[in-house]
DNA sequence: TCGCGAGCAGAAAGCGCTTTCTATCCTCGA
DNA sequence: TCGAGGATAGAAAGCGCTTTCTGCTCGCGA
């Protein structure tokens, strides 16, 4: 039915350890041996047997890589970048070959739970956590358990973007510096003349949320300046088309708006001018992430750069071993303003 | 060292057998046991061994969905609903939990390969290829082999947005009607009065590329009106923003251009704004695939939609056993003509 | 010439689970 | 009261691979 080793094996007119030895290249084989084997495996077409190699090797090439939402460029860039990193770690000798896979969550802790079992059900060889997770006590402490207990059998973890675990100093972490580019955002608004502005903030629970948020009281607060209304929601379009009605009902004076990312922006934008106001001359606005079509926005989304693609790599090395942890398990990647056109001192 | 089947089993006081049966469910138990195991299985934390497991019974809960380049939304979009609907499936019966994982070639065929090599290792239950393919006929022979003897090892195979393996009958395919959609596009625009149309495609050797030209040529065939330039690229923003200045110099005259897909046409509409002609005034342009962000692009694009997450969806249900697979193997996917702001009739 | 170690191949013991086949215990119906 | 048969639980044989431990064969120095 299924060709085997012990098929290729006989063909080669060898033993099973000999092929799997050939196969895995860690232990010496004469040329010869090995051609034949070669040739045997070819002519068989045989293909490993995943499950029984990790279950004898007691580890598998299945890397698992978390996103919150897999059809946001967001995860979608970092995800790819480190899918590419991981392939290549792949490039130099046999049987370095790792699966990158990735999980998306929804943003559900439950199914966030759910693929990190099954991931350490697979024995999976790292596994890569991106973007802020849910401030939940209850649910926190409940990852970080189950990470440690994966990190215990020898999964690497790897956090991308997500603030590290506190007890846990044996996670490599990348985490993006969202209060100082939340900050930052705002001091330029506040340089430009601003001093109503509103804020579209993503989910109430969730970190990046949260160290957003911060950063842009922060800066208000240096400043002694009020702030303005702010509204929660989803980290999509449709959030900042609607925060829009209810933050000039707040405040019919608003000259700027801070939105939770791009995305959200994009919606702001769309219900502004919907309501016949120009950006940025009645109002400005910005966003966060710096995704691919923000430059292509009219105008052009002024707004933090991220470097989505990069950490992307890193993280993807950091799970394959390729490269060393920051030195203290944690490193902060900071953010970069990009001012395009679509904030502008407000009128008059 | 770690927990083991064993080691519930002795806490439990019953065989290892039954175990085993009260985790998978597919064998009657009595109440009082299942219960006394289920608290061992809780008080020593035990994670089943998913490899063992995958090599004893033969199957495994992976289910591999590939797509060309994970950053686009076109892809992510699809993966995400195909993940929710294979997530979701499992909320049945115990052990239906299936672990959809997100696997990006890049385009790459070889990257193609590996990744299937690497899920017919691990025994997958499905694997859902997205998204058009190459048409090297070598390439195309090598897959249709490798997808043939994974389905004949009982693994389900679904093809989303790509055309059916020529021999092939076991495959379930939903393919998108790019033809139809490319020719309704341009037909638009012919009603619209354009008769001088630049084409920007996608990478020539693609069969999403091919079909969406073709229909294209069709329309303008159907019309009796001269092709106008075309020129090829990746389906990017920047390669859409690089045929603006090829397309004009071989064509100065042009009143309206057709992207591969909405990015491309992102990647148009700011190379014409950068040289000073407006939309749709000067220039009219269309893209394809209706991404998110092509309403709130200024002016929102004309464009044809495909049902991303419908269709990803259902690839999901082909690949769990859900759904019925459609009549001949194959269903043919309609898009559906967007009429926005970018095109309007040629000017004068 | 003999002995020793390097170099290579094989034997065999698992890895942790599933599942068939068996054994046991009851519960009924006659 | 006895036997048949349903309902459960256990024994044990693998699933296909990796890897330790052994064993053999040479080549070479003494």
């Amino acid at each position: 039915m299924t060709v085997t080793l012990a098929d290729v094996a006989a063909r080669a007119r060898v033993s099973p350890a000999t092929v799997s030895r050939v196969l895995n290249g860690n232990y010496p084989v004469a040329a010869s041996t090995r051609e034949r084997v070669l040739k045997a495996v070819d002519e068989l077409d045989y293909v490993l047997n995943g499950p029984a190699s990790s279950l004898a090797a007691a580890t598998s090439d299945l890397v698992g890589v978390l996103v919150n939402d897999i059809a946001d460029p967001f995860f979608g860039i970092m995800a790819s970048a480190a899918q590419s990193a991981i392939g290549e770690g792949a490039s130099g000798r046999a049987g370095g070959e790792k699966l990158a896979v990735v999980c998306n969550t929804n943003g559900s802790p439950e199914r966030e739970l759910t693929y990190l079992t099954l991931l350490q059900r697979q024995r999976a060889a790292a596994v890569i956590l991106m973007g802020g997770s849910l401030e939940d006590p209850e649910h926190l402490a409940a990852t970080a358990a189950k990470l440690a207990r994966m990190a215990e059998a020898g999964t690497r973890v790897v956090l991308c973007g997500r603030p590290p675990v506190p007890g846990d100093a044996h996670t490599a972490a990348l985490v993006f510096d969202n209060r100082a580019g939340g900050r930052r955002l705002t001091e330029h608004l506040l340089g430009l003349g601003h001093t109503r502005i509103g804020y579209v903030a993503g989910p109430a629970d969730r970190t990046t949320t949260r160290h957003r948020l911060e950063g842009h009281r922060e800066a208000l607060a240096a400043a002694g300046v009020a702030e303005g209304p702010t509204v929660h929601g989803p980290y999509d379009r449709a959030a900042g088309h609607a925060a829009v009605a209810e933050l000039l009902a707040r405040d019919p004076g608003l000259t700027a708006i801070v939105a939770a990312n791009d995305t959200v922006a994009l919606g702001v934008c769309a219900a502004l001018r919907e309501r016949g106001l120009s950006i940025p001359g009645d109002v400005s606005v910005a966003g966060f992430d710096d995704l691919p079509f923000s430059v292509d926005a009219v105008p052009a989304l002024t707004t933090v750069r991220l470097p989505l693609h990069d950490s992307g790599v890193r993280a993807g090395r950091l799970a394959m071993g390729t490269e060393d942890a920051p030195a203290h398990g944690t490193e902060t990647v900071p953010g970069e303003l990009v001012v395009r056109d679509s904030t502008a001192p407000p009128r008059g």
